[in-house]
DNA sequence: TTTGGTGCAAAGCGTTTGCACCCGC
DNA sequence: GCGGGTGCAAACGCTTTGCACCAAA
């Protein structure tokens, strides 16, 4: 998925592609491997559109996020990450704490446990698995300020 | 784990169990196999123990979570969710979008994922893993309303 | 008596909303 | 020109905090 068709896929559901928008997806583009808070994503909007605001990054990643064009994190108590999606295979996350780098996983634990829920008590509809370590870099980077 | 082990667990770190403190635990224990809200767990609260505030609720909530007796649970976006860790063991588990009715799946899926990760660019050291639908009853009633 | 616990009210933070104006198409 | 998009400021919901008082141990 590139650009290029993140627009084209709002353009056919009626979008337009305003300066603001197009600022958004530039970052979010950006930063495909990284996850970013809707702070930073205005942050660096800003830098390429500086009239932008930060409802407008909001609502945006709201349409974005309908449109599942980008993945939404959570950790416990933290404000919302974002990440546009790549890749157009079903995967989960393995995020960096530090620095928000984030690699996709291909593995996915809902094939393992499909079988142990077929009789029980629950239907399911939906699933999170996300990873949460430091990535090599931050590590080095760690070390070095001791 | 029942309500005395907990207990101890709390007066060992120097806690003193309070009325408000125990009311919590009460409803925590009352309510082992649901998620709960802060916000219910603060009525529930003040239905044993009428003085109770908030801001208590939310104080002990952290105690709580910091000594690893309840587990915190967010879906995107939503208020946090708590329960009592009623078991030893490390497990997961799959909740209720209706009710809240948890039950926990011993199946973790980080045992099948670890070999992928011996040479790659993250040490790990958290996850998440939890499994979201409808229970038996809830389905049951949702098929009454039609 | 000591020290942690609490109620209260106010502030914090991330996010959403109402409204008038703006600008892609 | 129309209808969606935006900036602004205010409000929101959940959660945290400062402070004076309270009550377990």
């Amino acid at each position: 998925m590139n650009l290029n068709d993140v627009k084209d896929n709002l353009k056919s559901q009626g979008y337009k592609l305003t300066n603001q928008r197009k600022a958004i997806l530039d970052v979010l583009m950006d930063h495909k491997g990284h996850v970013l808070s809707a702070e930073e994503i205005y942050e660096k909007t800003k830098e390429r559109y500086a009239k932008t605001n930060v409802s407008t990054i909001y609502r945006n990643l709201e349409i974005l996020e309908n449109a599942n064009l980008i993945h939404r994190i959570n950790m416990n108590g933290e404000a919302s990450k974002y990440k546009l999606i790549c890749n157009d295979k079903h995967h989960h996350h393995i995020i960096c704490k530090e620095c928000g780098k984030s690699q996709s996983i291909d593995f996915c634990p809902l094939q393992d446990i499909h079988d142990e829920f077929k009789d029980e008590d629950f239907v399911l509809t939906d699933h999170r698995f996300e990873l949460y370590g430091y990535c090599k870099e931050c590590i080095k980077k760690k070390n070095e300020q001791v």
